[in-house]
DNA sequence: AAAGCTACCCGCCAAT
DNA sequence: TGATTGGCGGGTAGCT
């Protein structure tokens, strides 16, 4: 990775709005790099919303953006945001204020249908890209020069990213921070952000493109991890297994994964109590044991801990929605 | 519910 | 000589 560049600045991040954007494209990115702090707790981005005019309309609201595209040169890292119809006609100054920044060196990244937008500018001519899976096809056609690949989460050529649907575009702003700051960093984003904890790193297996994963990633220890989590997994064993020191471990655990081996340990186990609370219907106990934490009480701290509520209230939830569609209301 | 015990984590530093 | 590793220790989180 590109190691050393110190971010001394913040880091600018600029987000694109323009007619018929996609809310959630939008406010994915202003989410994660508006909340993320760099190791001495301070912000490590200033996000700003650029537009052409200064009222955008989309679906269902309409939005007062207090950047314009003249002063987009601000900006070290632009992000495309979806648009809900690609068939939408797209503003040639949106275009070439997009390729202006790109000839400057700037960083730019497509979330979900925002590919179709940073298409239309050339930059991704001969380059590995990938859209909302819905689209792919169409974005292949109208781009052949495009080398379009829906199978992945998102695609970084260095300078220029796209990503998958909006799930995705998390993905890859918290992979931008990444980037940018460490893993650690980007764990805590996630965390602030009330995200999916296990999208900052380790186990996202199926994103294919990613970071070269390096020579000494943790991967197969984190599948092996993850396909035993009802053993008893103590660290001085996954070291021993993994042929390192424990301080090793620690080490390559906190790079790759935010965490500590211990404490990704934790949130897979109770990630898969998820699961199987959502489909199974084991008693709490059986449940525990089957995640490898030793008793029910320590899986409801754990859970309470990590999801917010117990695991019982949690199953109720789900069986509810599930099952009684018409079922009167009375939840927290 | 409190207390004690164990395992873990990570800064620090010597060794490679 | 700079970078990486692995051991040590003590403060903490987790478990009994």
């Amino acid at each position: 990775m590109i190691a050393g560049s110190r971010p001394s600045t913040p880091k600018r991040v600029a987000v694109l709005a323009f007619d018929g954007v996609v809310l959630g494209d939008l406010s994915v990115p202003i989410e994660i790099f508006g909340r993320a702090l760099d190791p001495s707790r301070r912000k490590a981005y200033e996000v700003r919303v650029f537009s052409e005019e200064p009222s955008v309309e989309t679906e269902h609201v309409r939005l007062l953006v207090p950047w314009r595209l003249s002063s987009l040169s601000w900006a070290g890292t632009v992000i495309i945001p979806g648009v809900s119809d690609p068939n939408r006609p797209i503003s040639p100054r949106l275009v070439a204020s997009i390729q202006r920044a790109a000839a400057r060196g700037v960083r730019i990244a497509s979330i979900c249908s925002g590919a179709f937008l940073l298409a239309a500018t050339g930059l991704l001519d001969g380059r590995r890209a990938t859209t909302h899976w819905m689209a792919a096809s169409e974005l292949a056609q109208r781009h052949p020069a495009v080398e379009v690949d829906a199978d992945v989460l998102y695609v970084d050529n260095g300078e220029v990213l796209t990503s998958a649907g909006a799930a995705a575009g998390l993905d890859l702003c918290l992979h931008l921070v990444r980037r940018d700051f460490g893993a650690r960093v980007a764990a805590d984003a996630a965390r602030a952000a009330v995200m999916p904890l296990e999208r900052a790193g380790g186990q996202a297996q199926f994103i294919v493109h990613p970071p070269p994963a390096s020579a000494e990633s943790l991967q197969p220890i984190l599948s092996w991890m993850e396909a035993h989590l009802e053993r008893d997994q103590p660290t001085a064993v996954i070291a021993k297994r993994a042929a390192m020191s424990t301080r090793t471990l620690s080490r390559r655990f906190r790079e790759q994964t935010g965490s500590s081996p211990a404490q990704w340990l934790i949130r897979a186990r109770v990630r898969r109590a998820q699961q199987l609370l959502e489909s199974g219907s084991s008693s709490i106990e059986e449940v525990a044991a089957q995640v490898g934490f030793g008793t029910a009480a320590i899986l409801r701290e754990h859970f309470n801990k990590l999801v917010g509520t117990s695991p019982q209230a949690y199953r109720r939830a789900f069986k509810t929605d599930a099952a009684a569609a018409g079922g009167a209301g009375g939840d927290t």
